[in-house]
DNA sequence: TGATTATATAAGAGTATGATTATATAATGA
DNA sequence: TCATTATATAATCATACTCTTATATAATCA
């Protein structure tokens, strides 16, 4: 049980990028590891620019971390971030995203990459 | 711990509206009680038609409950919300906005209606 | 090297947001 | 009833947001 009070605007921050349908499913879908852009773009059914730009504010305000590897870009949550309790509370708080990422297993379009 | 999942478009809508320093600040006064429109005006410093603007968005999703006592209207947080839990996991999270309230009243600011 | 795949960035349009100013409504009290 | 106090609403404006389209960058592979 984590007491970390963070400021009130730094969890203001916070709350404003995880109060958007698109980033927030984007971040419960990393709640259960990483996903690389292309997985996201095939799950939300959205332009890769559109997506691209979300991933950009999830970075710059470090809510995730983003790692290449060869083409891909792999993006998972940075939970050394200042107001992470409230995210992953959050992100505990929404229906399970695991289903998405299953049916895009089946369909073959999950990337496995071990670079 | 009450694992009432809310959907993610309910919650997102939530964390859109918590996401601004205004609205978190004024649900960060009602965690420890109601309050008056007036009240809001004095601690945030800021115009009474941006105030009762914010409390009408809150009030219009539910996420805070109005009532007229005489000449004033008083709000407070709707812990039957569906997205409850995660509010108050939030403003378990943030600085405590106690002292604010305290500063009111010490200044002979605070309502006390009795109606 | 050139073609392909994955991702990022830039520019533009349409919409939403949040503040201000002015005004309306509601309750109180002389 | 009229003036005052508390609050809500409407109109306006500047800014921020999110999407689309077009293009740039980066890595891979033939």
């Amino acid at each position: 049980m984590e007491k970390t009070v963070s400021t009130l605007e730094d969890t203001a921050k916070t709350l404003k990028l995880l109060g958007d349908n698109t980033r927030l499913t984007i971040m419960g879908l990393l709640k259960d590891g990483e996903c690389c852009v292309c997985e996201f773009v095939e799950v939300l059914q959205m332009s890769q620019p559109s997506i691209s730009q979300h991933l950009r504010k999830l970075r710059d305000s470090g809510l995730v971390k983003e790692q290449r590897r060869g083409q891909w870009v792999f993006y998972s949550i940075n939970d050394q971030h200042e107001t992470y309790p409230v995210t992953r509370h959050v992100l505990e708080q929404i229906p399970d995203q695991k289903e998405k990422l299953k049916a895009l297993e089946e369909a073959g379009l999950r990337i496995r990459c071990d670079l």
